[in-house]
DNA sequence: GTTCATTGCGCAATAA
DNA sequence: CTTATTGCGCAATGAA
């Protein structure tokens, strides 16, 4: 007789369409109705569920939906990872590139300041007062002076 | 005449553990040991596979192993993607100090040029060649002038 | 209620 | 041989 429900899923290895010969049963006593089997009513709504009418046409289809979608879904998630780790080098990138700027503004910065200090200095040796009076002899000048 | 696999899996829900009240067997005839049977010898090792001795003790102690293994291989996987958004988000804040800083610096480059600037005017303006002629006008200078 | 999307889980093939 | 990964189907559940 029929043999072995190909296990339900037994994807073989990666071709199993229609492979599928002779598939059905379970030897599931269920009671059609398991609400309205008894003297059970069923007013509003309240049963555990029909398992799963194998073999059924409708939830042959149902199944190969959810199959889809599953797929689906997934592909999305792991684009979505790949995306992420992707993002996560592009900003290290920009990071890098930001600090390079960083460093090199950060030098310009250095080196206008000492200018500016060197400048000071300048004026501080070479200072004359307009007015004749006052010390009058300054260091002839001074050369790296560099403070920070 | 019994069939019912218990389709694999079938894991109503949650709970599922001894639910299974008749399942076993296989139709599968399989000869003991397929390598051993004939007049063949097993000498390096190239046999096909016994599919799966299903309700075989090893092989129920195998899937359970492996279903462990999936469990952690994927809690893994999952942790990865969660550090990976993480790392992310890292970088997203160093890279906004980063431009704040970049935009301080700039500020300040800005000002000390524009303090240059200033003080090269008045120098051109007070100019008082000491020795009548004598091309003295310093050439004013880039302004603001930023590469890159 | 239905449909599609997500998610945890087990199976099997295969990589390590 | 063992574990780790991976693709896949199932079923429960969430969201529209």
């Amino acid at each position: 007789m029929n043999r072995t429900i190909p296990n339900g899923k037994s994807h073989a290895s990666s071709a199993l369409p229609a492979a599928v010969a002779g598939l059905q049963q379970v030897p599931q006593l269920i009671p059609a109705h398991p609400t309205s089997a008894g003297g059970k009513a069923l007013p509003p709504s309240k049963m555990k569920k029909p398992p799963a009418d194998k073999d059924s046409e409708e939830y042959r289809q149902r199944r190969e939906r959810n199959n889809l979608a599953v797929k689906k879904s997934r592909m999305r998630s792991k684009q979505k990872a790949l995306d992420t780790q992707q993002r996560v080098n592009e900003l290290k990138e920009e990071n890098e590139r930001l600090e390079a700027k960083i460093k090199l503004l950060s030098k310009e910065l250095s080196v206008l300041k000492d200018l500016f200090l060197e400048h000071a200095h300048n004026l501080a040796d070479n200072v004359q007062p307009p007015a004749g009076a006052g010390g009058s002899s300054p260091a002839p000048n001074s050369t790296s002076a560099n403070g920070q």
